[in-house]
RNA sequence: GGGAGCAUAGCUCAGUUGGUUCAGAGCGUCUGCCUUACAAGCAGAGGGUCGGGGGUUCGACUCCCUCUGCUCCCACCA
């Protein structure tokens, strides 16, 4: 077979891939095995592969590969998320540029185009993860608005409005202006921004809505909602403004009267230490105002306009009218100045507009209860998060969670099930008809027609808090006393769950929560929380930075193998990760070491009479240990997540023992042929790397082992089984090593002296090297020929130690004496440095006394190799003398 | 304001109950090589008072205190 030297991945990626397709090698069925599942954290309908997906689905793939090659009937269940803000403002944006506004058109056209949408860009990024090699069981690809899935989530939400855990109520809710709806506190991201303060002038009543010339000062960010003023407020121990008491106040050019009122809440050492009071904008004067039993005025539109009620500046968008209000103040001699002001803002983190706190009537789900089982879900250890820091995290969330305001106003995902009488009562069914059979008991005279559907739809989390359950089984999702179906009952819980630690709460401990709620236990075993992929400089990579490089690209580029190489080395479980496309480039480089390991292989020919040279039978012995070492020591790291340390011992295995070490020393002389027992356990050892290092590299792997000998139609890498840790000598693995150590020596004293590799060399070695690893040596570091010597008597050479063992390389005539006596005298002296060290912790009582024995034993050897050393030091520089 | 975490080689990070000749890895750097698998490569080399200070201990990268610098999460300071 003619290969070419550098390996190109593109049509051995899409060859392989299709044949996994068409032997449908990724799907799973439930039976006697034991199962392994992942449920891929849903990506949004309309996104598209960006670096975050790749670490994530990479992971995934890398852990579903390894348990299907452990035998498991693995299932990792692929689909994508509704995601209803963003989708719905992705729509809106493209009607908008057809000329369409969503207020134009009826609910029913809008969702048309919405699906159309769906439909149309809704499985790209699906297609994306199978470009990247993910092993996703397509056949049971779902996605959250599936009709049946859409079900399990009404019912769920019937299920818990019976249990009495959802309510209505009116609330203080982030507003996001932009995507014109509610978002939930986790959705809102505070931010240090730059504003103003202004200090404004607010003067005193002369109790008929008349000015007197006596004003105070209060500090504000928000002028433009002085209109809404219901108060304002100073702190009862405020001595400054006792002379206020029952006085009252002009709200400045609106001239509206507002009392004074006094609350502790007011901190007298910030602003002026007046305070005024915007109950229907801002949180904390929300809460005043109900202790006080002020008026609410709310001035500020769904679209974070001004409105009627503020009297002025209506129409204006809120920060238009901050601009205009501080000319418009001072003009009217109310502004006293304005400082520079730096403080947090609330931003939506789907739009990125700023929240506007706002009273609305929302739908809520009760959380203490859920949280509390959530919470000992994880404290337990039944569910593990990886690594555990983030268990401090996630008790402190769980401790002071709020109610879940579960309503958007949005028509893109699962509408309330709440029905609306004309009186204002309502009943929630599952459907419109259950819905008019309530109905009617409460009033008999209710008809289809008189009943009105809530208008908002269902946060997206609601529907994804049942993914684990819901994939398989989507009546179990509300129906808790319901028998799981065959799939559900095989399949939950799941194994392993790897996501970001940015959705730990959003997603992860609802998922929690909703697994004990219907399933009596949790709905995966392991959390593995990724980082957060950031660019070289530790900036998250973003669109508007564009420091994203599009994945796609880079597969195109390095080949799928070497992107899921590159990611898997720089991941460690809950650090992000700097991202550079240098790795990618280690990963392409590292499938071309394998490509060409596997032609160098395949080059030879087996000549069945040649017999196997001793240092063949010596790497062969010693590679089988080196292997069964390695794959214990993966395992481990498996075991652990502890991935890259994973793949970094697979790849150091490969390239330095099996390439540098172990082939090296195989490679028949140039021109003859290789014998039969050494080429049947290279290629033994070759096929064992593949399968070790095909869950990283599933492409290169699948193209190399079905290449090693005839495969049949059918079979794959994918199916066999990874290598089991075998017993090792370990005893074999260091003596081995020691043969390194010398061949190292031996070649870095050729490059020190300008001596060429293809001039042989003769080397003399004292007793206590393992002289059955010397035909390696010879081999690798050209030695014609080797002798046992009690000295080296007074033949010009060099001399170097390996461990505790001299050895000693004769040199005619290249030898400079001095330069010599200067290394070993260095060396001496270090060594009885060294020494001395030793002696004194051995000299210590204490240290003796109390350390265990195994440590002062290896002082003591310490001790005696260093002696040993000194001795053969003394002796060289010696024989130099002479 | 509350909570958590981090600081080890030029860069990114390991260091698994305080004890092996333990100060490591990968990348990068430097030197020499187009040696008949691979220059996307081979061979060799250099590089760190483990952030500063103090303490506990026979022994500290590891445990405790403190200082400095950074990161993240939570939170309503107008």
């Amino acid at each position: 077979m003619e290969l070419p030297a550098k390996y190109s991945p593109a049509e051995v990626e899409d060859k392989w891939y299709a044949y996994w397709l068409k032997n449908k090698f990724f799907h799973s069925e439930p039976d006697e095995r034991e199962p392994y599942t992942i449920v891929i954290p849903p990506p949004n309908v309309t996104g598209i592969l960006h670096m975050g997906h790749v670490l994530n689905n990479t992971l995934n793939d890398v852990l579903v590969r390894k348990a299907r090659m452990d035998g498991k009937n693995a299932c990792w269940v692929p689909g994508t998320d509704h995601a209803s803000i963003a989708t719905e403002s992705k729509v809106v944006a493209k009607l908008k540029a057809e000329g369409i506004s969503k207020e134009d058109i009826t609910r029913e056209e809008f969702l048309k185009h919405a699906w159309e949408w769906k439909e149309k860009h809704g499985g790209i990024i699906l297609s994306q993860l199978r470009k990247l090699g993910a092993s996703c069981d397509w056949d049971r690809t779902k996605f959250t608005m599936d009709p049946d899935l859409s079900d399990a989530v009404i019912n769920t939400f019937v299920y818990f409005y019976r249990k009495g855990y959802i309510y209505r109520g009116v609330r203080m809710v982030n507003w996001d202006p932009v995507g014109l709806t509610a978002v939930s506190d986790e959705e809102v991201i505070h931010r240090d921004t730059v504003s103003k303060f202004y200090h404004l002038r607010y003067f005193i009543s002369d109790g008929k809505g008349n000015p007197t010339d006596k004003y105070i000062i209060i500090a504000t960010t928000r002028p433009e909602t002085i209109m809404a003023d219901a108060a304002v407020c100073i702190n009862p121990e405020d001595e400054r403004y006792h002379w206020l008491k029952g006085k009252k106040i002009l709200i400045p050019l609106i001239n509206k009267e507002i009392p004074i009122i006094e609350d502790s809440y007011v901190e007298m050492g910030f602003g002026t230490g007046c305070l005024k009071v915007t109950p229907a904008h801002d949180v904390n004067d929300y809460e005043i105002g109900i202790r006080h039993n002020l008026p609410v005025l709310d001035i500020i539109d769904d679209h974070g306009r001004l409105n009627e009620k503020a009297q002025i500046l209506v129409g204006e968008d809120r920060f238009e009218a901050r601009k205009k209000i501080e000319g418009m103040l001072r003009e009217a001699g109310n502004l006293e100045k304005v400082e520079d002001y730096t403080s947090p803002v609330g931003y939506s983190e789907r739009t990125n507009a700023v929240i506007e706190p706002r009273l609305s009537m929302q739908w809520f789900l009760k959380m203490d209860a859920l949280a509390k089982d959530a919470l000992e879900s994880v404290e337990s250890g039944k569910v593990k998060l990886i690594p555990d820091k983030y268990r401090n995290t996630y008790r402190h969330w769980m401790e002071n969670v709020r109610d879940w305001c579960i309503s958007r106003q949005l028509w893109w995902g699962q509408r309330i099930p709440a029905y609306y009488l004309p009186d204002g009562r309502f009943v929630v069914e599952a459907d419109a008809g259950a819905a008019l059979k309530a109905a009617k008991e409460l009033d008999p005279s209710v008809t289809a027609a008189d009943l009105r559907q809530d208008e908002d739809v269902l946060d997206t989390w609601f529907s994804s808090w049942l993914w684990p359950i819901s994939v398989f089984d989507t009546h179990k999702a509300g129906h808790p006393e319901a028998q799981p179906n065959r799939d559900l009952a095989y399949y939950y819980p799941t194994n392993d769950l790897v996501t970001g630690p940015d959705i730990l709460f959003f997603w992860v401990a609802r998922m929690i929560m909703a697994g004990n709620e219907f399933m009596h236990d949790v709905p995966f075993r392991n959390v593995y929380l990724t980082g957060i992929v950031r660019d070289k400089l530790g900036r998250k990579m973003s669109k508007t930075l564009g420091n994203s490089p599009d994945p796609l690209d880079l597969i195109a580029k390095y080949g799928a193998d070497g992107v899921r190489l590159g990611m898997m080395l720089c991941t460690s479980a809950g650090n992000d990760i700097l991202f550079d496309e240098s790795q990618v480039e280690q990963g392409r480089n590292f499938c071309n070491k394998v490509w060409n390991a596997f032609r160098l292989m395949k080059g030879w020919s087996i000549d069945s009479a040649a017999k196997q040279p001793e240092a063949a039978a010596i790497a062969v012995r010693w590679f089988r240990n080196k292997l069964d070492m390695t794959v214990a020591a993966v395992e481990d790291h498996y075991s652990k997540f502890r991935i890259s340390d994973a793949i970094m011992a697979i790849y150091k295995l490969f390239w330095d023992d099996f390439c540098a070490w172990y082939l090296e020393l195989v490679k028949p002389a140039y021109g003859s042929g290789i014998d039969r027992a050494t080429y049947e356990a290279t290629e033994g050892f070759f096929d064992a790397l593949l399968k070790m290092i095909h869950p990283f590299m599933p492409f290169i792997t699948e193209e190399l082992w079905q290449n090693i000998s005839p495969r049949k139609e059918g079979e794959t890498i994918m199916l066999q089984r990874s290598p089991a840790a075998g017993e090792y000598d370990i005893a074999a693995v260091n003596d081995f090593d020691m043969a390194c150590e010398a061949v190292v020596a031996i070649r870095s004293l050729r490059q020190q002296k300008g001596l060429s590799p293809k001039e042989a060399l003769t080397l003399m070695v004292k007793d206590g090297f393992p002289m059955d690893t010397i035909p390696a040596v010879q081999k690798l570091a050209n030695i014609s020929s080797v002798t046992k010597a009690e000295s080296f008597g007074s033949v010009s050479g060099v001399s170097f130690m390996v461990r505790t063992v001299e050895m000693f390389v004769p040199l005619e005539g290249l030898v400079d004496t001095a330069e010599e006596l200067a290394k070993l005298e260095a060396a001496l002296d270090y060594q009885e440095k060294f020494l001395a060290s030793v002696r004194k912790k051995l000299s210590n009582e204490r240290f003796v006394a109390n350390a265990p024995e195994q440590v002062v034993a290896v002082e003591r050897k310490k001790e005696s190799d260093s002696l040993s050393k000194i001795e053969s030091l003394k002796a060289a520089i010696a024989a130099l003398k002479a």
